[in-house]
DNA sequence: GTGAGTGCAAAACGTTTGCATGAGC
DNA sequence: GCTCATGCAAACGTTTTGCACTCAC
């Protein structure tokens, strides 16, 4: 217990905050490994109670502060789920948008929106001058499919359990 | 002070609060007259300072109610800005989408946003069922596209003002 | 050695809830 | 009159902040 295994992609992750002239701490390092092990989204609460039982030394105020430097560093992505929640995603590429799984939080990357063409026109309708936009997809993935009909049958069988 | 003049498209939306079997309050009537008097998005907080000096006697509570209760019968609509604030705008149409002026909070909704074909794609390469999408625009809107260009003279005109 | 980074606790923030009172049907 | 809705205040969960200490450079 409370043996962090060091990826490969968190120490990438530790080589760009070291480039960028932050220190490379322990705390640091403890976050971005814990943040990699979620497979799709996660929130600052769910990080921050795996870190109390994996790494207890760890304060709230460090994975806060910690996240947001990842978001700033374009590491993370804050998202927002359909109920008003924010999560973060680990971030691959630069343009991108997510496509997210609403029972597991699974979370799978896409590029290419072609939105383009939707943009040209509503800036030539309305003389706004984009910016940027923002598209999230949500819906089922394949192995919550499978499991949520496995769940029916289950909750017959074992019902009043 | 203190007087809420009642617009028409007030009345309509209290019709449908009383159609839906809700009481119609006085509180409620000021939330949404107050709501319809915000040109694009209005964060919670934005509705109950205004409340605070038209209607002081409404509480913080009711206007949460009442938002909640008018996005639930979506006469509103939650939209979640790139800071990661809550805001909401008030809603027309069934599906659509918003144009938001990042300076001004000019909300413009549009409908088509041509992304069957890639929800499409999105579906077959991953096996996702897909519920639904989210998709915001950002930029700026001509009136501040202009404004800028008069503050940036202003500024150099009366600089320590 | 120095300052960025930390842990802790308290504060701040936005939102929800419990409850006695009041207003709408 | 009965119930839903309200105002108030307190509680809540999340995030930020102030501060003394410490560890990476």
């Amino acid at each position: 217990m409370g043996t962090i295994v060091k990826t490969s992609a968190g120490e990438e992750i530790m080589q760009k905050i070291s480039d960028s002239g932050y220190k490379l701490t322990e705390s640091r390092r403890v976050v971005v490994e814990l943040a990699l092990k979620h497979e799709g989204h996660f929130s600052a609460a769910d990080l921050y109670e795996t870190i109390k039982s994996e790494a207890p030394s760890v304060g709230r105020a460090t994975v806060f502060r910690t996240l947001d430097l990842l978001t700033s560093m374009q590491l993370l992505e804050k998202i927002h789920l359909g109920d008003g929640c924010h999560s973060y995603v680990v971030c691959q590429s630069r343009h991108h948008h997510h496509l997210i799984c609403n029972t597991c939080g699974l979370t799978i990357d896409f590029e290419n929106c072609h939105l383009n063409e939707l943009l040209q026109d509503l800036s030539r309708l309305t003389n706004f001058s984009i910016k940027g936009h923002w598209l999230e997809v949500f819906g089922q993935c394949e192995r919550c499919q499978n499991k949520e009909q496995f769940a029916v049958v289950g909750s017959i069988m074992k019902k009043d359990s």
